[in-house]
DNA sequence: ACGAAAGCCTACTGTTTTGCTATGTAAATT
DNA sequence: AATTTACATAGCAAAACAGTAGGCTTTCGT
């Protein structure tokens, strides 16, 4: 298994908009500056994350992003669905009588990664690590 | 993330194995046929899961592979560890503000994958669950 | 109405990983 | 010595990853 670099930066992104929520819409051009993300990659990615129901969008001048859901209701589990199609993929046939166990393992990482949301890491930014199992 | 078929192929073979000890060592050709996997692919899986300490080989006639734990000490975890080199990796600065977000995530599916063991799932082929969260 | 500032869309590219196939070598048992 | 096994290494097509690049569209402020 294994979380790719765009995981990382979306969550990086949603994180910065978080915290800049009370300025109104955060252009990504600041975003890619301050988190020293190429802007025309947070451009692939940012589609995702409005498709997965977590950003709003607002073009033109004065225009950006903004959180569409509450941080705490927006966890780790949202992310990798909207940025990777979902928490954890397998490419084993269908009828493979194993399938069980991934599937198992499946809904148990699934469970993990949803315990931990937006604002958990705003807030433990230090590492606390209590929305640990 | 993503499970690939390598770990699938090396569940089976180490479930087929741990079904046939009575008879001694079992050789690959056997697994490859019953598995129905290309017994070539299984010869590079196989090493690793030597390495991991999961398989005692012996060679010549008569030779072939054997459990080098019991059933219900090798877990999932495990088995991942051997043919992926981890259960969950990611290419991430580690010096990354969010690096701590993963290395949590990684330590709790760890914690998933190492509840379930080849026992388990020998005696849960119908899918029991009985190991999950 | 206009121009600048923003987001949106799509194609291309180098690199790495995956999922094999192929060929040959070495060891142990009979 | 012959056979049966495991071991080692190389190669290769397809997919996924991690971006880069260029141009188009929408909207706000003046």
């Amino acid at each position: 298994m294994r979380i790719t670099s765009k995981s990382n930066y979306a969550l990086k992104l949603l994180v910065d908009i978080a915290e800049h929520r009370e300025s109104g819409f955060v252009p990504l051009a600041d975003i890619a500056e301050r988190q020293s993300i190429s802007k025309k990659y947070l451009e692939q990615i940012v589609p995702m994350l409005i498709k997965g129901g977590l950003l709003r969008a607002n073009r033109g001048n004065r225009g950006g992003y903004m959180l569409d859901v509450s941080p705490d209701k927006c966890s780790i589990g949202d992310i990798l669905r909207a940025t990777e199609g979902c928490v954890l993929s397998f490419t084993i046939d269908p009828d493979d009588v194993f399938q069980f166990v991934w599937k198992d393992v499946q809904r148990d990482v699934e469970k993990c990664v949803d315990r931990i949301t937006l604002q958990d890491i705003i807030q433990n930014k230090n590492g606390c690590y209590d929305y640990c199992i």
